[in-house]
DNA sequence: CTATTATTGATGAATTTTCATGTAAATGGC
DNA sequence: GCCATTTACATGAAAATTCATCAATAATAG
């Protein structure tokens, strides 16, 4: 593009004087804590040299038994493109291993390797060690309710 | 790639016994409720014509005052390049306007238009509507524990 | 002031994701 | 059994995102 050459008029504030659409909005309450959340959490990953969705992979493999590529799409919330490319790579770096399910010919089976494993067992302790200090204000009370809740959001439909 | 051709040996349930670490982790039921309720939503997005980003973009601008190009960013969750880029194709189609700031000619401000405006105003009223229907079965009281929850989530850090 | 440093956003190249579609295998009707 | 339909995954081309970096402006130190 390059830069415009025309100049804004004086304008008001940039922050809105009354509340905001998106301020109250459950989705971009959401989509904030989500995003805060995986940002704190998002330098050990990439310290790992993992990337975020790279590392939803690996934990989600960590503790199944091999499980096919449409049902780890669906875990991990993406696409099915998505996945096999991304196991692709990941198999490439012999952190997955991907086999023919003799059960049924058309699917294929994903499961983590032990290199895989070591890979990711540090970073679900940290992962855990991260969501313990995250919560540390509220009660356990309060961590059921709003686990629970998210469960519910997640189900209701 | 192109299919193995190896088979896998027989092997146990799919389902694995124990409960997975990633049922219990806050940042996966988080990330499965953020994605459950845009997925509800997201067919009205499409409908309209936008993307997930553009739809949060056009709701961001919708209640400011014009924003400079990081703070966007910011706000959608999004990288600068990103949203530079996206916001190219967003004011060609007319949806918003760049102008440089006179206070600060390194930014550039973006605004959304009339156009825009219009364009995600019914989606808003949409969201609104989804947003009722989702928390229908909270109370009062419950809605805005777990909204609090959330907002806390998104500061303490 | 001037020189240095920091901030803001644009950009090109590389990577990743998405969309549309293709192929093979399983399922169901008859 | 056979054909039509559905399911599961892979793939190529197109689109979007990311990473690294650049240029321009502003802020700051001296």
């Amino acid at each position: 593009m390059g830069r415009r050459t025309d100049t804004a008029r004086p304008q008001g504030p940039v922050e809105a004087t009354g509340s905001r659409f998106v301020d109250d909005y459950l989705g971009y309450l959401l989509g904030q804590a989500n995003h805060a959340l995986f940002k704190d959490f998002e330098a050990a990953v990439r310290a790992a040299g993992l990337g975020s969705l790279e590392w939803r992979v690996l934990a989600t493999l960590s503790d199944q038994a091999p499980m096919p590529v449409g049902q780890l799409a669906q875990e991990v919330l993406s696409q099915q493109p998505t996945v096999t490319k991304l196991l692709q790579r990941l198999s490439a770096q012999g952190w997955v291993q991907l086999t023919d399910d003799p059960q049924d010919q058309r699917r294929t089976l994903v499961a983590i390797t032990p290199a895989g494993q070591e890979k990711v067992n540090p970073l679900m302790a940290q992962a855990r060690e991260h969501e313990t200090q995250t919560l540390a204000g509220l009660s356990a009370a309060d961590i059921q309710r709003l686990k629970a809740q998210l469960r519910a959001l997640t189900l209701t439909r």
